[in-house]
DNA sequence: AATATAATGATAATCGTTATCATAGTAGCG
DNA sequence: CGCTACTATGATAACGATTATCATTATATT
């Protein structure tokens, strides 16, 4: 019998559902690991890329290259700095009263979308005043 | 005497804005080579990351992990399957009228943003359809 | 010209992710 | 119960974009 998801699937969508952030796919294979000690990481990413297909999964993909990973719906938007490439988490979605107008006008079945603001952060952003005028430039 | 750009950063800049569309660093570097045959792929990526960090250039990451290039402001947004993984332009920006707004809002100094949505797109969510009543499964 | 600083090129190294392939698990069926 | 087909898994090699390294070259300042 077709359960439609392997066990390993079903333990990642847990782990997601308790964790309200988003994680690396590498995190969460140490994380499985300590319930689960032969799970291999080849799992933790097909596992994730099967779970993104279905829409059950969303992703983000930091500046270094790195994906992080939630459930959809769960994730929220980030202002990132392209300097120091911090991120912090924004409450608020300007798509949100749009979403469903917006998907409608899209010819694709939409699960979910991202939103990213980069630029410098005050602490990268006041080190560039700093060196304005140095000594020798 | 400081001209702030390299021969290089203007040159990428220069290429970029005959461009208007994105492009990777790998493609860049070819383009590049056609009329600077010396060029190294090292000076492209050292570029890019100076010109991104200066505001002017602004970068979005395929779900491959492949970044594209563009100039800031000269850049859409897209519709992409987390299928086959293809990208499609928008031709708006849900986000352009409330920018200022939002922008001021935020604690960054914004120099741009990426908004995307992601789900099947029509040949794959039509191929799923198929799938679903098969000889055997 | 002489020296200091920044930019560049060639290439090795890094690292997240994917592909490979042999093995283990599971469902369906006689 | 045992056989077969198919799927999931684990270990690891391979991949590919990006980054670091380091010697060399260009540029600027005196």
């Amino acid at each position: 019998m077709k359960t439609g998801l392997t066990k390993y699937q079903k333990k990642i969508i847990k782990l997601l559902e308790n964790l309200d952030t988003q994680i690396s796919a590498q995190s969460l294979y140490i994380k499985l690991r300590s319930s689960n000690p032969h799970v291999g990481l080849a799992t933790v990413y097909r596992s994730l890329e099967t779970l993104k297909k279905l829409g059950l999964v969303q992703s983000r993909t930091k500046l270094n290259g790195e994906s992080l990973y939630s459930l959809v719906g769960r994730d929220r938007h980030y202002v990132t700095c392209v300097d120091c490439g911090d991120s912090i988490p924004l409450n608020f979605c300007p798509i949100k009263e749009l979403e469903g107008q917006i998907y409608q006008s899209l010819p694709f079945k939409v699960f979910y979308h991202t939103l990213e603001f980069y630029g410098l952060c005050p602490l990268c952003s006041q080190g560039r005043e700093e060196n304005k005028h140095p000594q020798h430039l």
